[in-house]
DNA sequence: TAGTGGTCTAGACCACCAA
DNA sequence: TGGTGGTCTAGACCACTAC
């Protein structure tokens, strides 16, 4: 018998776990990078057999909100973590003789060129689930690879979740930008949408990018969503892919 | 994917099942569409229990190589059918006023613009695990959406595999290319990886595609597998992304 | 050695589907 | 109604990690 109430839609004993696990660190019960309780204490708070908990915990952590670790325990994701500094930046480095071998990092370098506070846009407060007018702030920067600038950001943000954030902060924090926003606004991003299309490189960003206005450069626009499937980012990305590619895995 | 340097010492009887389910998924004993035999068959022939023989289909079915229907029997997946025709095409249009709305299909249609044996160029031949020089069959096509011409593919395929292929015979089938592959040829594309840049259109594409030469075009570079993780195919993509997207998710 | 996740089993019962 | 996959349990044992 469990102590969960029963639902007049039928939900396996399982999905509810996860939902209470999800809500858990929704709420911040346990932050990223803890280890939550063992499977065992987890059957026992929830009155329910230690294998309907490792079910669940199974498809929390296929959907990355987990990982295990053998003889460890179970941890909650982390965006601040060395390995997991790039799953959501798919560009990667064309292969060459002389390329940092697979495994290996090829040197990131990061600038900040601003952070200020704005008015939504339709489109921006659209995507976010804000409404036009709402305050956002918008950071632009640029990655370099081996010196070279490779990616033009602008990201917009709402600004009642990120209240003090700024380019010096920006700058200082060593680590992904998805790290500070965990550890400094206890926003963590889950899963990302993109939509890609190839466009012509405007003055401004072939400037910046150091190539010829009328470039093909690849667009990539970001939503990305917080627990509960709520977007709190979005992102448009300026790819200069002459000697890098978006690499993606279809199953 | 790929779980090369797995120790010899110690692999899970869960996953030497799913091994030789995959061997005869590649055999041909059971073909794309079919029922395979119940969990309970499974497990007396493999002398298993039955949770071990589910633990072992979880995981082939999480790779797409099998479907689960409850009440049905578990399938041999298939590019044949309806719900899966874009398994591997990305492409979106963009949503608009008056667009078909999510679940409703763009009408689709394509025409092929010939087939031909041709010795592979180094790099073809590196991509789907040929020598320079070795037969292969290069189809050329394009893609339209209501009526447009958005998608001009190139298409390499190892010769001794596709013997008889043809534009007619291309042009005959109805349903998705890989449908075609499976059925005719018994070869069956399982996963794939895709490289993506921004190109400018060159006087071909250009002409083909029906915009200007130098326009902004997606390039989607593919690497198609079959079972085994053997290369089997090669597809060079230039998509025009005026009013279409390429989707894709990251978790 | 103790504790964690990982594997494997056996059996009961539920939800879905087809004849 | 009988067969399929889906859920849940209980318990045994294995593999990995830390102390």
């Amino acid at each position: 018998m469990s102590a969960i109430a029963e639902s007049p839609l039928f939900s396996p004993l399982y999905r509810q776990i996860s939902g209470l696990i999800t809500r858990s660190l929704q709420a911040g019960e346990w932050k990223p990078g803890d280890v939550i309780p063992s499977e065992i204490e987890l059957a026992q708070r929830y009155k329910v057999s230690q294998g309907t908990v490792r079910k669940a915990i199974d498809d929390l952590s296929a959907s990355n909100l987990l990982v295990r670790r053998q003889g460890k325990g179970t941890f909650v994701a982390t965006h601040a973590e060395e390995q997991t500094r790039f799953r959501f930046l798919r560009l990667a480095p064309d292969s060459a003789p002389g390329a940092p071998k697979p495994g290996e990092r090829e040197p990131l370098s990061r600038r900040f060129l601003g952070c200020s506070r704005q008015r939504a846009p339709a489109d921006v407060a659209r995507a976010i689930g804000l409404r036009a007018g709402d305050a956002v702030l918008q950071v632009r920067r640029l990655l370099y690879f081996r010196g070279q600038p490779v990616v033009l950001d602008d990201i917009w943000l709402p600004a009642a979740l990120f209240k003090g954030l700024t380019s010096n902060r920006l700058s200082a924090y060593r680590g992904p930008m998805y790290g500070l926003f965990e550890a400094e606004f206890g926003v963590r991003m889950v899963r990302a949408e993109e939509q890609i299309r190839a466009v012509a490189a405007d003055a401004d960003a072939a400037s910046l990018l150091e190539l010829d206005p009328g470039a093909p450069l690849l667009s990539v626009e970001r939503v990305a969503y917080t627990y509960g499937d709520r977007a709190v980012e979005l992102r448009r990305g300026l790819y200069d892919t002459r000697s890098h590619h978006y690499r993606n895995e279809l199953g």
